[in-house]
DNA sequence: CGCTATGTTGTTCC
DNA sequence: AGGAACAACATAGC
């Protein structure tokens, strides 16, 4: 489920398992996966190790001790597993990075929506892709100038990785529900107030969702995504919460911008 | 079977 | 030109 906290968790797994060690192979099920050559790829990778990494909104990137850098992207339903040869590979681990030492490093892609590529600089892929500033860093003024001259739905706006970098369709709900702003708002009518408003609630969503390393069912209760239909998830059927914490409205159920929306009428005025 | 889905990108329209 | 709207992508799970 890899918004920024998730992302930021397969980053920390990540520096935890697969550091320093040499690269003896890569497999890769579906070159469709890759953003650059198989033989690139493993040009670029084979005897080489990973050294460093660095998450910039829902991408991560995995340096080497050689010059290229791997870039990841974990799509709609990307994970990680690492795991030793004696056991079974990981299903869906349709990307596979072997390592001496008998470990490997799964990239599993159940949806094939995941990619893994080589990219010459952080900066120059950032740049090319119109990836704006992490919505850990963005400062409250920089989120202000860059949603007000937009016409769309807030929430569209937020979800614009060129606005800010991180955030996804599940936490800009509960941003929005936090800061008390409507989710069909038009972007173009935020105030610096609203803005300052939203600035904390990313952070305090952010935060508390990395502390929990992006399980959203340990959120605390007055959090509005425990009114969400999980599709998957057994906890969503058991321990759906429809009523908003303010104890005074059903959560509304609408779609913005193509997206499941969900928001409380009362706390959440469109003005 | 039919419907939904966490993200991104390409196309079309304005 | 540039922004907005939305279909398309590929597949799993209910």
């Amino acid at each position: 489920m890899p918004e920024l906290p998730e992302v930021e968790t397969y980053r920390l797994y990540l520096e935890g398992t697969s550091m320093h060690q040499r690269i003896e192979n890569i497999e890769v099920e579906d070159p469709k996966l890759l953003t650059t050559t198989y033989a690139a790829l493993t040009d670029a990778l084979v005897g080489r190790m990973f050294t460093d990494t660095r998450r910039v909104g829902k991408n991560l990137f995995v340096m080497t001790d050689g010059a290229p850098i791997v870039h990841f992207h974990f799509g709609m339903t990307g994970d990680l597993a690492y795991y030793h040869n004696s056991l079974p590979r990981p299903r869906f681990a349709r990307i596979v990075f072997g390592f001496a030492g008998g470990f490997s490093l799964g990239f599993l892609c159940p949806r094939k929506f995941e990619r893994i590529g080589l990219v010459e600089s952080i900066e120059a892929h950032l740049l090319r892709k119109k990836i704006g500033v992490d919505a850990l860093d963005i400062t409250p003024e920089v989120l202000f100038e860059n949603l007000r001259r937009r016409k769309s739905p807030i929430k569209s706006v937020l979800l614009d990785q060129t606005t800010v970098a991180g955030i996804g369709n599940w936490i800009v709900d509960e941003v929005l529900f936090q800061a008390k702003v409507h989710p069909e708002k038009n972007a173009g009518t935020v105030t610096i107030g609203d803005a300052e408003r939203l600035h904390a609630a990313i952070q305090k969503v952010l935060q508390t969702a990395i502390a929990r390393e992006a399980n959203y069912g340990q959120f605390p209760t007055d959090f509005i995504i425990h009114a969400r239909q999980w599709g998957a998830s057994p906890y969503a059927q058991a321990d759906r919460h429809l009523q908003c914490p303010c104890g005074k409205a059903a959560v509304a159920q609408s779609r913005v911008g193509g997206r499941a929306t969900y928001f409380c009428p009362l706390c959440q005025i469109n003005g």
